[in-house]
DNA sequence: GTTGTTGCATAGTCAAATCCTATAGGTCTG
DNA sequence: CAGACCTATAGGATTTGACTATGCAACAAC
């Protein structure tokens, strides 16, 4: 209905009246006088330099170039109503995209969320992009992603505290994780800061910020580490860690959720947030604001849950 | 670029702040002013009941809907310039269509003039219908058909004078027609009325003029003719007449070409002219305007044609 | 943090396009 | 040939579209 108003009128006058073969009649239905499609054909035949109609006979019949002409308007038209329902497809949430940006953490931590997203919306397309959370915050910020998951203090230093808004999800407290055959596969008590020390490390490389998080407390406890694997791959060191004797540094759940064994620290790391970010007041998208709705309920079942196993 | 009028103004500022990433970019190169987009853009918003662009940062850019909505913007913008290109092909007629009403004797005559047209001008699709003058007659009345093609006095009598307009082509004798084997096959001088009667004939049936006229001769002369054969169908009768000892009545040049015998008739029949018939004050289209042209073309050349070989 | 710059939004005015009523000028019909 | 029907034209009212001037927010530089 809305959609009549974007087509032009000259074109839509254009259509009923080679429907109902007659300027009166096709008045009558459109609810305007009769001179004004008189003049509104005229003017679109002085537009085409043609004519589109042969009103010389009892009824108005469309003229060669008329004919051509109105399969084209028809179609016109149908594209423009086309898009006013693909728009609002969109707002159903039954077509759109969603671009994500997330590190190697968030994606182990919640990529369940983004199946029952998928789930949930399977017409939006999900474009995630796996880089370090500095990348991400730059890519928010610049627009060139909807959203994006980090694990960390709420801001980073390299970016404008301003340019971006945040959401927390959950918190998270790090741990030390070791394979099954690690030797300190059964320890339950707690780890020193001293004793990291002594561990082979196959942790992330200095880009991300786990990492760097991790440098930090081994700074603050005056540790030397030593670090057998750094990669910018999680899923290699969860690998590594499966079956070689060396330890990494994960939150929790995801130590438990991959099979592997959690030590505490002792002291602990500062726990980390779990956050949703956005470009400060920029534009979202209907699948940005569903997608923002769904990670807030899927993290209170998820704190549930960890609640229950922890 | 008279496309860019019939366009809604609205659809192609979305288009070019799309393009330039930018009001006052596309304002420029639109020659509009910034503010006559932001009122375009929100009132198309508002229509589409949606933002379509997102000005929160330094650079626009679309929505999720505003993409969407996009191309189907320019879909219908291509539409609508294809439209007015296929008006121009129409107008230089390498497109459109021509409705042709003739009788079988004007098929016969004139079926070169339809390969000449179809060669010079191969995008135009032609509709041929063969039916009884006064069909003819009718539907170009009612513009069912563009341009009838008959052989007759200039106005029959079942159709109001002023409902036709009429271009006479050239003129035609009328005369006996029998095959090789006829036993008249070599007879040079005329034939009287009277030996008229006594022949067998062949001939088309009353629904048409030239077996009217035919009949009228009779009348006026006192004869019963003879009829073996009536059909609607002159294929049949020419290729009866090849092979039978019959005898029908046709216009000079159609014995000739189909290398029959030709007896000319005392006293003469009334001569028939080919003429071209359309709607009086009736549209007509680059294609009919085309064929009647050539027509005319075609019976000049015709004419000097016969007047060597009679 | 303050200031300057850039860029879109808003307000108010004006011209032009659109639509209306009334009427003229055509066909077609009886 | 008169009446009915239909489209075209003319002139006035309304709406739309575009402009200028200005406001406000974001970004950049000092």
């Amino acid at each position: 209905m809305q959609q009549r108003d974007i087509f032009p009128r000259s074109l839509q006058y254009l259509v009923a009246i080679a429907e109902y073969g007659s300027y009166t009649r096709a008045a009558e239905a459109l609810h305007v006088s009769q001179p004004t499609l008189s003049q509104q054909i005229k003017q679109l035949e002085e537009s085409l330099q043609s004519p589109l109609l042969d009103r010389s006979g009892r009824s108005v019949q469309l003229t060669n170039a008329g004919e051509i002409y109105l399969r084209h308007a028809r179609r016109a038209w149908g594209e423009l109503d086309g898009g006013a329902r693909a728009i609002h497809d969109v707002q159903n949430l039954s077509r759109g995209s969603l671009r994500l940006g997330w590190t190697p953490i968030t994606d182990y931590l919640t990529c369940s969320l983004l199946e029952s997203f998928n789930g949930l919306y399977p017409g939006i397309n999900i474009n995630t992009l796996d880089m370090p959370q500095d990348d991400i915050e730059v890519s928010v910020a610049e627009s060139r992603i909807d959203v994006g998951i980090v694990f960390s203090k709420p801001f980073s230093s390299t970016t404008r505290p301003n340019e971006i808004e945040t959401e927390v999800l959950f918190e998270e407290k790090l741990c030390i994780a070791v394979g099954k055959n690690h030797p300190r596969a059964k320890q339950r008590e707690r780890m020193s800061a001293q004793n990291l020390g002594q561990e082979s490390l196959a942790l992330l490389n200095t880009d991300f910020a786990l990492r760097r998080h991790v440098d930090d407390y081994c700074n603050e406890y005056d540790i030397e580490p030593r670090f057998a694997i750094e990669s910018n791959s999680l899923s290699a060191i969860i690998s590594l860690i499966k079956h070689r004797p060396h330890a990494t540094i994960l939150p929790r759940s995801i130590v438990k959720q991959q099979g592997l064994h959690a030590i505490n620290l002792s002291p602990e790391m500062q726990r980390k947030e779990i956050t949703l970010i956005y470009r400060k007041n920029g534009y979202k998208s209907p699948a940005t604001i569903a997608f923002s709705e769904l990670a807030h309920l899927w993290a209170k079942n998820e704190l549930q849950h960890t609640a229950q196993t922890q």
